[in-house]
RNA sequence: GGGUUGGUAGUCUAGUCCGGUUAUGACACCUCCUUGACAUGGAGGAGGCCGGCGGUUCAAAUCCGCCCCAACCCA
């Protein structure tokens, strides 16, 4: 029985631990599951070499109310858990950690260190996670890196292999070279950098048979006249990009310079000629408007060297050194050779201009370097050839909040690259493929030996099967991390090779497809449109009936938190200082998808809500203690209580609809100023007064109610609170019936359908509240008597209630009787809705009328501005004066008479 | 540069899709009150040109156009 204060800070881990130590959350593997009725959750796995942020606690947060809820409310749940160690972020901790070198070491071997090291960061991850009192199953846990995930990663590249979606080919990619590694589109981000812009003065080679082609006198003449001193400007960003230039191009529409079009250009420095190309990708509001078209400086150059056929000059290689292209500058870093570069051209005489500028660059989001394109032999996955069906199956699912499909939409609309899986790292999930030294044959492993490594294990053949040779060279790269984290609903629901069947198969079919994805708005574009494409893939099935989107935290001011500006708040911080309850209630505290500011007066106010809840669940205790009826004859209802009943059964309505909905901060809201004004300060301060079965009854039942509908919420205080007064009972409507069940193992409340008065129950609080004003107003304590107190409205069967709670002596109900009082026209007021379409721009006349009285009341009906408006079209405002004894109070439709000589 | 989302009392927010004249709630603020749990409680009060300008309409926080600010996504 709850008593003193609540003490959240010995109760909330005591809760945790049990909650873990019991397995209260667990998935039955054993037993069968209704695949109608399981919820099953697919949640993206955090990356555990870090440490938890507060998007980490929102975010779980917001997907344990779904688990909780669903609960309750549906059948068994799913909720697992995965750790993200397959990465270069745990990679470099490894290597940080560890003080080695992951190219000292074999793949094998530094993997096993890798998963070594993360170990420790998961379990210092798993007890925070732990501390928030997240409903997880932690006996459906996995690691990115471990064999099984391996397995189904390589079973995955198998299978796409088998179906024709992937290939090999050498072909321009995004490249890091810090990294050196091919990186994808999405692994890339902008930066605003400090640059120069480098005025360079190309001369024209004049084609002597073109040139006389053109047959323009005028031509001519410049042709002869200006031979040696004709040149044209180009500028650029990366003049150390000269050695690789292989065509120069000018707008169609760019007459000025139409002339130059068909002749040729000199390189400077390099001497090389290259042709002078007319083409509509030519950016005529950048410097000169003439471009320089290089091996490769950016996505344009890419287009140019495919569409026109152009050669191929590689300057800079796979470290960021030029090759011996660049001549002279062989062996330079290309920042180095750049400077060289200019300095040379000025001696030249052929830098023109260098200028200051800030433009955005193309990074490497892991390193900040900026990415070259390079010609590099990789493999890719076919994504262009179908993104209308990807659109589609995006479009299938359910969006929360729905307007975060157009992200997903605009995405998949602007894709230019297939994507990129292979990256040239020493640790991650091999390839599981060889080539034949002689034919390069692509050898792909049997499914049944996965997973492999092909630098430590042999390939399923003996012999080439394409030429015989008896080689192999295995593949040395690994796969991008993404080909892996876009499998979580396949590795939750174990998915494998059936190798006797010939079939893929699942361990638990009954997950697939996975009722929710939860994850943050920032990775809608790869992680999640990843994990479609390769789900579907293998599938034919979008794997998840619906996905909520959430918004990221960010500080009180509303600006994001960042390490540099200073804001961060920490969760531990948080923690320390309030009830984890507390911040669950904060999170729940904005419609899902947007932003939303971290606030410690939500904090605060969840903390009060808790406190709430305990006081009032300690004056329950006190108000009907045990042994408290469980089922009183139904006639033994009072008025009062029908009516509790009867609003809390459409309270769980609407409750259950919004936590349906995802609408977290409306279902809070509502839930918690039912609970306080409905509950505690109309119900609660009546039943005082109370001594019988009935109220016993009410208050217990919507009390054991109200632990259930706050359970999803605030999950500590109600698990506390169940346990004190009710896990002993037998909960009627529990199947399981457990007497130490936990809160939210119970079903969810289905509504009572007790039958009230509302009406009759609304104007019986509004007596109260009206009389509580009267006092208040009068400066006299809630409980002081008043002598006499007649009310005009039917609050038939809550005369008790009233005089109880009201301290009135002498109580007079006139249910049917008009009060005595005279009442006075004000004004009228019109109802728009129907005479705003009916009457249109004569209504301005008619409330012109209306503000100077020119007006007529003939029964039910209005005259005005020469117009009749009927009964429902208007109504008329009064005032009411009483000039009896004793004081006129009212609201809504009720009015009450106070006597008091006190 | 393009797109998406948001801008409502001091602060946070509901309402905007589907227009209706008194714009929701919380926190903070002011006044009063010890009701059989909670003063960390209760009753009341004040506080708003609904980002700006224009348009549509009898009527606009809500629909349309332009602009400003912020965040995010994509170049």
């Amino acid at each position: 029985m709850p008593s003193g204060e609540y003490d959240p800070d010995a109760v909330e881990p005591r809760w945790q631990r049990r909650w873990v130590d019991e397995e209260t959350y667990a998935y039955p593997d054993d037993d069968p599951v209704d695949p109608n009725t399981v919820f099953s959750i697919d949640t993206p796995p955090p990356t555990v070499s870090g440490s938890l942020h507060m998007g980490h606690l929102y975010g779980f947060t917001l997907q344990d109310f779904v688990a909780r809820f669903e609960r309750m409310n549906g059948g068994t749940t799913f909720f697992p858990f995965g750790y993200d160690d397959n990465g270069i972020a745990s990679e470099r901790l490894t290597e940080d950690e560890l003080d080695i070198r992951h190219q000292d070491f074999e793949r094998r071997e530094f993997q096993a260190k890798c998963r070594e090291v993360c170990a420790d960061y998961e379990e210092q991850f798993t007890e925070n996670v732990q501390a928030l009192g997240v409903s997880v199953d932690w006996d459906h846990t996995y690691q990115t890196i471990e064999p099984r995930v391996q397995r189904v990663s390589q079973l995955s590249f198998v299978d796409l292999y088998d179906q024709g979606r992937e290939y090999r080919e050498k072909a321009p990619a995004i490249w890091c070279p810090e990294c050196e590694t091919a990186i994808s589109q999405v692994e890339t981000e902008d930066d605003e950098q400090d640059s120069h812009f480098h005025d360079i003065a190309f001369p024209v080679v004049r084609d002597e048979a073109t040139g006389a082609n053109g047959g323009d006198a005028a031509a001519e003449a410049a042709d002869t006249a200006d031979e040696a001193a004709e040149t044209f400007t180009i500028s650029t960003t990366r003049p150390e990009l000269l050695p690789a230039c292989v065509a120069v191009f000018v707008h169609p529409d760019d007459e000025e310079n139409q002339q130059l079009v068909g002749e040729s250009a000199e390189v400077p420095l390099f001497g090389h000629e290259v042709p002078i190309i007319a083409d509509e990708r030519v950016d005529m509001e950048t410097g000169s408007g003439i471009v320089m078209c290089c091996t490769f400086g950016d996505q344009n150059d890419i287009e140019w060297y495919q569409v026109h056929d152009l050669d191929l000059r590689v300057a800079i290689d796979e470290s960021g050194h030029m090759t011996a292209v660049a001549e002279e500058y062989e062996g330079l870093h290309s920042g180095e050779a750049r400077e060289a570069i200019v300095a040379d051209l000025d001696e030249a005489g052929a830098l023109e201009e260098r200028r200051a500028i800030t433009h955005t660059v193309n990074v490497h989001e892991r390193c900040g370097t900026s990415v070259e394109f390079l010609v590099t032999e990789q493999w890719y996955i076919q994504m262009l050839d179908k993104t209308d069906e990807y659109l589609d199956i995006g479009r299938e699912m359910e969006w929360s909040p729905e307007k975060m499909f157009t992200r997903y939409e605009h995405w998949v609309e602007g894709l230019q690259w297939d994507w990129l899986i292979s990256r040239q790292r020493s640790s991650g999930i091999p390839f599981p493929v060889w080539y034949c030294a002689e034919c390069d044959e692509e050898i792909v492993a049997e499914k049944t030996d996965l997973p492999v490594d092909p630098l430590s294990d042999d390939p399923p053949v003996d012999a080439c099967p394409a030429c015989g040779h008896d080689e192999f060279v295995p593949e040395d790269d690994v796969l991008d991390t993404w080909a892996t984290s876009s499998l979580t609903p396949l590795i939750n629901a174990g998915w494998d090779w059936d190798a006797e069947a010939e079939e893929f198969t699942m361990e638990h079919p009954e997950l697939y497809r996975f009722d929710l994805r939860p994850q943050g708005h920032d990775i809608i574009s790869f992680w999640l449109f990843h994990t479609l494409v390769k789900c579907y893939e293998h599938t034919d099935e979008v794997p998840f009936e619906e996905t909520m989107i959430n918004g990221h935290v960010l500080d009180e001011n509303r600006e994001k938190m960042s390490k540099s500006v200073g804001n961060v708040v920490e969760p531990e911080a948080v923690l320390e200082e309030f009830p984890v309850d507390a911040t669950r209630y904060w999170a729940a505290g904005t419609a899902v998808g947007d932003d939303f500011p971290f606030k410690e007066k939500d904090l605060r106010a969840g903390e009060k809500l808790i406190r709430k809840l305990w006081n009032a669940s300690k004056l329950v205790e006190s108000l009907a203690p045990e042994p408290f009826p469980a089922e009183p004859d139904d006639g033994d209802l009072r008025e009062l209580d029908r009516w509790l009943l009867a609003e809390l059964d459409s309270e769980i309505d609407r409750l259950t609809d919004l936590l349906e909905n995802r609408e977290f901060s409306k279902a809070r809201d509502g839930l918690r100023s039912f609970f306080w004004n409905t509950f505690c300060d109309d119900y609660l301060e009546i039943a005082k007064q109370r001594d019988d079965d009935a109220a016993a009854y009410t208050l217990r039942t919507a009390h054991r109610r109200f632990l259930k509908l706050f359970a999803p919420l605030l999950a500590h205080v109600t698990e506390e609170l169940w346990h004190d007064m009710y896990a002993d009972a037998v909960e009627p409507n529990d199947a399981a019936g457990g007497a130490t069940d936990s809160i939210h193992l119970t079903d969810w409340p289905e509504p009572l359908g007790v039958d009230a008065d509302r009406d009759a129950g609304a104007a019986a609080t509004a007596v109260v509240g009206v009389i509580r004003k009267y006092k208040s107003e009068n400066q006299l304590p809630l409980n002081a008597e008043l002598d006499a107190v007649e009310v005009y409205a039917d609050v038939r069967g809550f005369e008790a209630d009233i005089t109880g709670v009201m301290h009135v002596a002498d109580l007079t109900v006139h249910p049917d009787a008009d009060a005595p009082v005279e009442t006075v026209i004000t004004g009228i007021d019109l109802d728009y809705a129907t005479v705003g379409p009916k009457y249109g721009d004569q209504v301005g006349d008619i409330e012109a009328a209306l503000a100077q009285d020119d007006y007529e009341i003939d029964g039910d009906e209005l005259h005005v501005a020469g117009v009749t408006l009927l009964a429902d079209e208007f109504s008329i405002e009064k005032t009411r004066q009483y000039r009896g004894d004793g004081e006129l109070l009212e609201a809504d439709d009720v009015v009450v008479i106070v006597n008091n000589d006190a």
